[in-house]
DNA sequence: TGACTTTCTGTACGACGTACATATTGTGGA
DNA sequence: TCCACAATATGTACGTCGTACAGAAAGTCA
């Protein structure tokens, strides 16, 4: 995937592999998730469909390296600070990502749908860990409480997403005469208008999953200033 | 979609809706989402490929008709005892949904990828706020800790089967990646095992769910006996 | 200059969702 | 009894997708 940078023979490339993220992303945001293509991103580019296997050796690749470089921008200074007190430090860590993805809808999706085994991913879940420690949790309760935060943060985030959706979704789908003419609809085009009810929506969810986060962390810390056991 | 029963005239049909949804069913434990295709309902029921667009509208609705089958399957009557303590009542719904999502891995990005508005889904979750509000919290509380136990269910298990099909993706930098990134990082984070067998996984994430549930449903209670507030 | 290496492109294949026209098959009214 | 009709199935076709393969471009180095 990467070529070593001694190595510098031969044709050179016409694109970056970041340029190719960036196009895959730039469909995500416009289409969703089920409207990235191979053939999209090379057409925004400006090169052939099948140039892009140069630079990934499949469309999955392309899309599992969006999301560790999705999860590799994370700042991660603002919840290292040891000095702030971990519900905070925990609570910024989930603000954060929280706020990426609703910039990024379509990509929940893909973060859903994939291991989450990358480095990005590993150290995101090991910084939170960190925090959970030094709050004076065991290694393992540290490990397990990470688990149920990451599980929160990423569920909430994709049931919100789903009933955002719901508003683009249902115009064309509730159409359900049999042989309905296509004329009316694009199955391919979303429009993803951002209307008032969806930003009043957007802000219930965020005080919805403040709420669950407050809660769940209750939950993981018996004592106000210890997390789990 | 469904005739009225009244009107019978015409050809018969060669199927049942029900039928196109074993199919998809099928299609969907074999071989992932990914490969639940219309052809291939068809092909599995011996009719043609646009047949199907007799019963239902597009492939959308075959999934979210799927989806919606599903949640009709979940026995509500073990967690509806209002004998039971409502830990029990809310620990046996979960399990359930655990168990049935479990043994349809595909399903669980269908229930992440739609909006949960069926009539099942509203009813579960009425049901669950049911529970909470019998416990003795307040309307506005059980509806958002039902929230957060659907997010934290659906979350967990589409983490858990994210992490269980890494074997169809392409082994030869996923497995380098992960080796790298595995020894940077202490074992004692997230013991995700690749060698052993697939149920020590299995019963390690039950134990894993379950540890969460217990900790998020100590965070909706302060008191042992009532849910949040 | 010419060989070599890397990358890009032309072309093609199979699978997919699904629209359109047409054939098929049962039923109720004549 | 037969025929028009309505509901359904099929034949065919189009556009899109991922991507494999062969060959053409475009640099670098001897």
């Amino acid at each position: 995937m990467t070529q070593s940078p001694n190595r510098r023979m031969g044709r050179p490339r016409a694109v970056t592999e970041q340029a190719i993220l960036d196009a895959a992303l730039s469909q995500l945001d416009t289409g969703g998730a089920a409207s990235v293509s191979v053939r999209g991103i090379a057409a925004q580019l400006g090169i052939a469909p099948n140039a892009v296997y140069t630079y990934f050796p499949n469309k999955a690749a392309v899309l599992r390296a969006l999301v560790e470089r999705f999860l590799g921008e994370v700042n991660h200074d603002r919840f290292a600070d040891r000095q702030m007190p971990w519900r905070e430090r925990v609570e910024a860590l989930a603000l954060e990502l929280r706020t990426r993805l609703v910039a990024h809808p379509g990509a929940v999706h893909l973060l859903l749908g994939g291991p989450m085994d990358g480095p990005n991913a590993l150290m995101l879940r090991e910084s939170l860990a960190g925090v959970l420690a030094d709050a004076g949790a065991t290694a393992d309760d540290a490990a397990r409480a990470s688990y149920v935060l990451v599980v929160y943060v990423l569920g909430a985030i994709a049931l919100e997403v789903a009933g955002l959706d719901h508003a683009d979704l249902t115009e064309s789908e509730r159409i359900t005469t049999r042989r309905a003419t296509l004329d009316t609809i694009s199955t391919t085009t979303y429009p993803r208008t951002t209307s008032t009810a969806a930003t009043v929506a957007k802000y219930f969810t965020t005080e919805q999953f403040l709420w669950g986060l407050t809660h769940i962390l209750n939950g993981l810390a018996p004592t106000p200033e210890a997390p789990a056991r």
